[in-house]
DNA sequence: TTGCTTTATCGTATATTTGCGATATATAAT
DNA sequence: ATTATATATCGCAAATATACGATAAAGCAA
């Protein structure tokens, strides 16, 4: 017994890692550039878009909306999803402390 | 059947997806620390540090090694294992130049 | 050679993810 | 009220990921 012991890290590394695993499918990945460079509110054009069933889009914004990359208001028979910002910039800084700071000071390769 | 389409995505997706993955589990993020905060080779002490078995660290450290994260040498019963600070560098230049661009143009929510 | 140490790999069990069709839900239109 | 449209949810099947113990491999020491 006894599998996927995650909760035995620290809460800033399941954070971070459930913001990559977020990312982590190359469908989000494409419903994130959509709703970026639209910059508003859509979801019909993005089961279109992708080469995905409707459900299995619904899904993934689903996904999106719980790791909180995205914000989403149901209105009736029509949804309405865009990129929470924040989200992002709270990430890249995450992201950036833990290895820059270092990488800075130490640039070679040891292996 | 056509399960797991990710092929139907651009190589540019996929290429972050897989990066994602990666870091997508507590474990990888804390040995990437672990490497990040030393900076020289190391293997055996991982071990120590983490929660888990021998046999699952190592398979942790090839996905990392995979994934182009780090590189390692192998060198008899001792291998070398640190980061590879271009891939770091590299993942968060694509992250960045998908979304960061739009994001100055326009900071409000719409939802 | 024989044993010791260290790391990788194999086999296997369990958990999670991915994807779809079918169906539910909720509003708007007729 | 009925129908149409749009999205979410359910239930299931297939694929992947996670974890461990056992074992292999590879050098070092005696």
């Amino acid at each position: 017994m006894a599998f996927h012991k995650k909760e035995e890290f620290t809460q800033r590394e399941q954070d971070l890692a459930n913001f990559a695993r977020a990312i982590a499918h190359p469908a989000r990945i494409a419903i994130l550039k959509v709703l970026a460079q639209r910059n508003e509110c859509i979801c019909g054009e993005i089961v279109e878009i992708l080469p995905l069933a409707q459900s299995t889009v619904s899904q993934h914004l689903k996904e999106l909306k719980n790791a909180g990359l995205i914000d989403g208001s149901v209105d009736g028979p029509k949804s309405c999803y865009c990129i929470n910002w924040r989200a992002f910039e709270k990430f890249n800084a995450e992201f950036s402390t833990l290895f820059t700071s270092l990488k800075i000071k130490n640039e070679k390769a040891c292996c």
